[in-house]
DNA sequence: AATTATTATCGTAATATTGCAATATTAAAA
DNA sequence: TTTTAATATTGCAATATTACGATAATAATT
C-alpha cells in the first residue's frame, strides 16, 4: 500500500497536483524567486545561494525540470538555467481555472 | 538525514510551500472540486465520491483542514465540510503574486 | 441503555521525499 | 593530455506520505 493511486483520477487532477508538487517544498520556491531576481538566467551560482549541499539543489533543480517550470541550457562548462513560461503559463492556468471555480462559489453554508 | 529545512527559508516561502502540498495530490484536488460542485455544502458523501478507503480521506480531509482551505463543522451526527473562502483567497494571494512575478520577467535568454 | 450511522484515530506496511558525501560526467583551460 | 570547475548521479540514512483495516469516539435513533 501507500503511493498515491493517480489512475483513479481525472488527468486534471493529477496535472494539477502534479504541479502543485512540483512548487510544494521552500528550497524550489526559492529557486524560482531567485531565478527571477537575477535579470538574466544565470547558471551555477544558485547553490551558492541556497542553504543545501550541491547534490541536493541539483535534485531540486531536476524535479522543477521533469515539472517543465524550469529549462537548461549548456553554457561554456556551467549550465543556464532559466524559468521557461510556457510552462509557467500553464501552471498559471490551472491554478487561475482553479480560483475562478473557487471564489464563483459563495459559500450558503457553514 | 531528509526531513525539510525549513528554518533557512522564508516564511513567505515555507507557506507557498505548504500550501502547494496541501494541494499537491490529486484526492485532495478532487475533494475540493467536490465540494464546489454540489451546491450546498455536503457532508459525509465525499466518501463515497472518491476511490478510497474512509480513513484515508478522512486523512486527506484533515491535510485540507490543517492548510486551511476547508472547514467543518458539526450538523446532527454528521460533519458539513466546505471550501474556506478566507483561506482560498490567501492561497491566490499568495499564487497570483509569485505568476505576476515569473510574467514579469521576459524570458531574454535561453 | 442499546443500536446505528458518521467521522476520527491508531497501528502498520509500502512507497516517496529529503539530504548529503562520494563519485562520475562533462567541457573548458592550462 | 592533465587539471580544473561545474553539474549530475549514486548510494544510503532519516523522515514523510499514502493507504487501509480495525477500532474508538460521537451523537442521533430506537
Amino acid at each position: 500500500m501507500g503511493a498515491s493511486k493517480t489512475d483513479h483520477f481525472t488527468k486534471n487532477q493529477n496535472a494539477i497536483a502534479t504541479l502543485a508538487k512540483a512548487i510544494a517544498h521552500p528550497a524550489r520556491i526559492a529557486i524560482l524567486e531567485y531565478l527571477l531576481k537575477v535579470d538574466s538566467c544565470i547558471c551555477g551560482d544558485i547553490v551558492n545561494e541556497l542553504p543545501l549541499a550541491q547534490a541536493t539543489v541539483s535534485q531540486h533543480l531536476k524535479e522543477l525540470k521533469n515539472a517543465g517550470l524550469i529549462k537548461g541550457n549548456i553554457e561554456g562548462n556551467a549550465i543556464c538555467y532559466c524559468i521557461d513560461e510556457n510552462a509557467v503559463k500553464k501552471l498559471q492556468t490551472y491554478f487561475v481555472a482553479l480560483f475562478t471555480k473557487l471564489e464563483i462559489k459563495n459559500s450558503n453554508c457553514c
